[in-house]
DNA sequence: GTGGTCTAGACCACG
DNA sequence: GTGGTCTAGACCACG
């Protein structure tokens, strides 16, 4: 664990310029995110602004907000001179759980917004596991 | 078919003012699927655009622009003085097929998304099926 | 093509303040006129929101709203921060078959609405050539 | 002359229930260019609100609206229990100026937008030649 | 009552 | 500086 600089390309990060969502606060979620279901650690150094910035052709000022944003809301740590890392605090356990939470409440909304718009249980269920299997056949 | 006024408390349309998405493209959005997926059939009656905006607890100018956007989309007809009903043009086959591929997709990217953080295909099986046989259970 | 500011004075686009047609649907068709035309082309920049208001004296929410609208059609593309210029897409093909069908649905109509209101068709002839034969000597 | 009822169906007054001109306004304006080219004369009866409303099925207001600033205008003159005339006050050597006006700014004004949009002179001609001819060969 | 347009002004996001 | 959203309120057209 520990310092490992993840670059953040178009890999660990995509932004959608075209989204309504502003791009900072897509930063901010998919950090938060990462962090919560255990793909970031504490300590973790984040790679720079500037960097940032750079690889995602976005300007600074805008990653600037969502660092800034993340770091009031406790995420990670910013100090002069040293850069930015996850911040402590979330403790393996409490991760453990959350990303239990996390898989169980996007699988349960998913599912309730489909039974809103009228889909059976059943239609549903087909269409998983359709997809699903699809998925570890490519394994 | 024919002249069903839905009427839109906070049950049919929720809109969320927090969220980035601005609440006209909420409203538009929401429509949209409903036609999209058959709710909303030919000939319906929207409810005006006041009480939309009443009970959503909205300006009357945003609800509208979502009107006006849908209108140019060609998902509603607007007439003077008289109100708003969902168009024609779309038939029943391409609402099947609209259908299903909004569920699928809808499937895919969800599942896309949970292993892109790092699930494995049967801890994501295994959510699934825990809360759709809850909702079985419930019939 | 390449990035010809437009500088719409008055001179460019003429609204009629008093017309019954709304300011915004004039300053739409009259970009997807000249765009259909060939004399906007892709990539081309229009002039920004507030500049339009400001020349034609309206309010900067009304230009909005067409150039929201002419973005919905796919005419312009708008990008935050950036400024907005006329979408690709259009091929030069489709725009002389356009060009010349505008021409010819122009004139047809002009002479259609003057033999409704009774005029013949040696008065309209006469006239027309007498006047188009006024603009050629002027070259 | 005198007291042809002219029964507007859609013939004579051809309406746009969709177009963003008022309807009470299409109204005024057909039935002024009407007695400015001569085809209805002082005298002319008009028919009644309610027999327009019904044959062009749009409500009795609007139509009312449309005779109301006919009056005002001083077009046409409503007397209770007489019904509705072409006013007098235009004599023939007026309307027989004005119907020449009247073309010549039609064509003039449709040559110079077209002018303005980038077609030359010769295609103007042309388009107008082409289509004028198809006309005289129809008689 | 139903839809539509416009202004004025506040505030946000991006560069 | 450039685009975007929302509210509040006035006023219009149609039924």
């Amino acid at each position: 664990m520990g310092d490992r600089v993840t670059d953040w390309g178009p890999d660990i990060i995509q932004i959608d310029k075209d989204s309504s969502i502003p791009i900072y606060a897509q930063i901010v979620e998919r950090v938060q995110t990462l962090v919560q279901v255990g793909n970031l650690k504490p300590g973790d150094r984040l790679p720079s602004i500037r960097s940032v910035a750079e690889h995602l052709r976005i300007d600074y000022n805008t990653v600037s907000r969502a660092y800034h944003d993340l770091d009031m809301a406790g995420t990670i740590r910013t100090a002069r001179g040293v850069g930015t890392h996850i911040a402590n605090g979330v403790d393996e356990e409490v991760i453990q759980r959350t990303r239990q939470t996390k898989l169980e409440s996007t699988v349960s909304t998913v599912i309730a917004d489909l039974l809103e718009l009228g889909y059976s249980d059943d239609e549903i269920s087909a269409a998983f596991e359709r997809i699903i299997s699809d998925v570890e056949r490519k394994d």
